[in-house]
RNA sequence: GGCCCCGUCGUCUAGUGGCCUAGGACUCUGGCUUCUCAAGCCAGCUACGAGGGUUCGAAUCCCUUCGGGGCUGCCA
């Protein structure tokens, strides 16, 4: 009785993928390790003006960073393939002209503008929108009349009387009365097919086990199940539905570019760590049961259930994906953080790559990785270690030209003259003795104005330790070049 | 309009009739620490949408209601 999980996910890329897309692939993807089973990647591009093979590419490339390996889809193969449904085109045909033949299904010889008129009709006379079976029981002498007006059918799925009832893994049971369900359209005229004939015939033929999907599907299940019943598939041989909560913007609306970026690309930019993605995402609609937040991609696969899945929508939130991966940031060792930062700071041009940068970097990281919560900051923080002259920001700028900053600049300058060790502890000794014993201030008075000189800004790593990684000679330098 | 789904702190959630004077995390506020910024630590604010039942007892069960969302396509 136990059959392999198969789970699937089969996004349309018409963009890259977003924020909902990942959740829910991360869900299938966390199904499939939890039980031992397969994940099936799958394109569903029948709709080939919205689907570009560059949308299709990005896809594959995004789930491979976020480490959410399919065992079946492209690039992998496997033996239900092809994974792209521009490329089953004929099997969708066959099964439409078997739908034909055993009459679950019809041509249609409706056109756009009278279903709309008749859609129109409908809505005005307060009835239920949809198709209203004009061609379900059409006569020869009718058939022949529209091809003779040169009219070419789409085919059209017979919903017979009754009901729908299934078990929702999340929901529970959900009944669809039929008369709700309209006869839907399986092939265009051009003999493409469309998503509802596509998605049940494959998740059949690719034995899917577990279909995973977000809940704008819920109420296009009925017709799924009827493609199943069509195709001669036993109840008992139907796949598992869950679906799944959405993820919504802050203002709760649907994501969107209004309320949130929702490109994964665009927070693989910015610095969030694919293992923080995943986890904060893992706990959009679901939750480990206890007061764990911060898992690693193992735990989620132990202690992935559906059972534990929420059933609301869920709203995104920045900050808290920001703490996450704040989190992550500072469980990296060095070198794996060194492998991460290097990316960032050689786009943004503050390294070239060499050897001697590298090392710097390297040394600097302990320094920033608590003050960093996306890794794109290592910028901000490194550059003024990489760079000839330093400018100010107009803040600083002002701070510093303040006559007691002057003159605590100056008593640095003759404190740190005599320091030939230039460690940060010598440096941080003389510093003191000289502006907080010396001078008599308080450390915040003290470093403020050395700090800025230094590094640029008020806002910096700690700095006794910048100044030791800048060295003696550019620290010196940039005091000197502050005294007005 | 119809059908379907959903409803615990601002947000994500724990909670499946007594352990709940509702727990954790993020955010926010205050404090400690402190060379800035962070990190860390401590404290605080704040929730069972509403109304009826059932029960000795309800966030948990039932009904109604209100609110939010989805679908209603020759998109997926």
């Amino acid at each position: 009785m136990a059959r392999e999980v198969r789970t699937r996910f089969a996004p349309s890329p018409t963009g890259d993928l977003h924020v909902g897309n990942i959740r829910t692939a991360l869900f299938d993807w966390a199904y499939a390790r939890h039980t031992g089973g397969k994940l099936i990647f799958r394109i569903e591009d029948t709709d080939r003006e919205r689907v570009t093979d560059e949308y299709i590419a990005r896809a594959i490339e995004t789930l491979k960073w976020l480490g959410l390996e399919w065992d079946e889809g492209p690039e992998v193969g496997g033996e239900f393939g092809p994974y792209l449904q521009s490329q089953r085109l004929d099997i969708y045909t066959e099964w439409a002209d078997t739908f034909l033949k055993n009459g679950d299904a019809y041509n249609c010889y409706c056109s756009t503008e009278e279903l709309e008129a008749r859609r129109e009709a409908q809505r005005s006379a307060n009835q239920a929108p949809g198709y209203d079976g004009k061609c379900r029981n059409l006569s020869d002498g009718e058939i022949e009349k529209y091809r003779g007006e040169g009219r070419k059918p789409v085919i059209r799925m017979r919903m017979p009387d009754g009901e729908t009832r299934f078990n929702d893994l999340i929901r529970g049971e959900v009944v669809f009365e039929h008369k709700y369900v309209p006869d839907f359209v399986l092939m265009r005229a051009d003999g493409s097919p469309l998503y509802t004939l596509a998605v049940a015939v494959d998740d059949v033929l690719m034995k899917v086990t577990h279909i995973l999907r977000g809940e704008d599907l819920l109420s296009s299940t009925p017709r799924q199940i009827r493609v199943y019943q069509a195709m001669g598939v036993k109840d008992e041989d139907f796949p598992e539905f869950a679906h799944l909560p959405f993820v919504m913007g802050t203002d709760n609306t649907k994501l969107s570019k209004r309320n949130g970026e929702v490109s994964i690309a665009w927070y693989r930019e910015e610095g969030f760590l694919p293992e923080a993605i995943c986890n904060y995402l893992a706990l959009l609609g679901w939750s480990p049961g206890d007061d764990r937040e911060n898992i690693t991609m193992k735990e989620l696969v132990d202690l992935f259930t559906i059972e534990r899945v929420n059933s609301s929508p869920a709203r995104f939130d920045m900050k808290k994906l920001e703490a996450i991966n704040g989190d992550k940031i500072r469980a990296l060792s060095i070198e794996e953080f060194l492998k991460r930062a290097l990316p960032y700071l050689l786009k943004e041009g503050v390294i070239k790559g060499e050897a001697s940068e590298v090392k710097v970097v390297r040394d600097a990281l302990p320094i920033i990785q608590e003050r960093i919560a996306r890794m794109k900051e290592v910028v901000p923080m490194l550059r003024f270690l990489f760079v000839e002259e330093i400018s100010f920001d107009q803040e600083s700028a002002a701070k510093l030209a303040e006559s007691d900053s002057q003159k605590v600049i100056n008593t640095a300058i003759s404190a740190l003259e005599p320091v030939s060790n230039w460690q940060h502890e010598a440096i941080e000794g003389a510093l003191r003795s000289a502006l907080i014993d010396g001078l008599g201030l308080k450390p915040r008075n003290a470093f403020g104005p050395v700090r800025i000189a230094v590094t640029g800004s008020h806002i910096s790593p700690p700095l006794f330790e910048s100044m030791e990684l800048l060295g003696r000679d550019r620290s010196m330098a940039r005091l000197k070049s502050a005294v007005r």
